[in-house]
DNA sequence: AAACTTGCCAACCGCCCCGAG
DNA sequence: CCTCGGGGCGGTTGGCAAGTT
């Protein structure tokens, strides 16, 4: 036995949303809020609308403060950036980004986003042709990464720019470039977003990195110097 | 100009979570 | 505990518009 529809499907309206049923709608939650139960609202106000599509009527469209479209080129790199760390959690994603809704996040993503990075990814595998040889480590570390030292165990990060750090809570993020080292590391520098993971209470400490060119993450573990 | 394809986005579906009883 | 049901979420669909053949 399945469970019970949430509502009685063969007496509710379905598709677009017209003007008069938006501002039914507006005009009773903007007076009386939600009351706490979206199930019964479209009952009160006389609307043949599902509850749960009165819901998202009101979280994707009505909302105030709701943007559409125009995505800037940082919404763009935050959302591709937390898309590869988190997955597609987009109510996660939403709360990140003020105004935005994870349904209009979603859109963004499947019809743009996605083409937009494969494509930078088609591109700079083109590029690399014939296949590099792998990179040696970048090391964080003034020391001898031959020292045994705990902040050998990081991965390359041939891209990223300083300028599009979005998020950090590494105390001294904005001076990486001078406090760290990276010994061998003459690449190409070019789109990609930093961001901390943890505090480096006792000297060490990690940040991770998102190229967005080559769509790829990076952790890189550091040491105060 | 018509037919067809592609892109976009609002809205729906169904599952899971979690709090109330 | 267990059950129920509303809220929340991610995946998917359907219809319209724009672009292409």
């Amino acid at each position: 036995m399945g469970r019970a529809p949430c509502c009685d499907k063969a007496n509710v309206k379905k598709g677009p949303w017209s003007p008069e049923e938006d501002a039914k709608l507006k005009s009773h939650i903007d007076k009386h809020g939600t009351g706490g139960n979206w199930i019964t609202l479209p009952q009160k106000i006389g609307l043949k609308r599902c509850g749960k599509s009165c819901r998202l009527r009101w979280l994707n469209y009505l909302r105030p403060n709701i943007k559409h479209g125009g995505f800037t080129e940082d919404e763009d790199n935050l959302i591709c950036t937390l898309y590869i760390t988190i997955g597609s959690r987009w109510s996660i994603i939403a709360a990140q980004l003020p105004g935005r809704t994870d349904n209009d996040i979603k859109n963004y993503w499947n019809t743009k986003l996605k083409k937009k990075l494969l494509g930078n990814r088609r591109k700079q595998q083109q590029a690399r042709l014939p296949q590099p040889v792998a990179q040696p480590p970048l090391y964080a570390s003034h020391e001898n990464p031959a020292s045994n030292s705990p902040t050998t165990n990081f991965l390359a990060m041939p891209n990223f720019c300083y300028d599009q750090i979005l998020e950090s809570d590494f105390n001294y993020m904005n001076g990486v470039s001078s406090d760290v080292n990276f010994p061998g590391f003459d690449g190409m520098i070019s789109e990609g977003i930093m961001y901390g993971v943890s505090q480096p209470l006792d000297g060490l400490g990690s940040f991770s990195a998102v190229d967005m060119v080559n769509c790829e993450i990076y952790t890189l573990a550091i040491r105060r110097s």
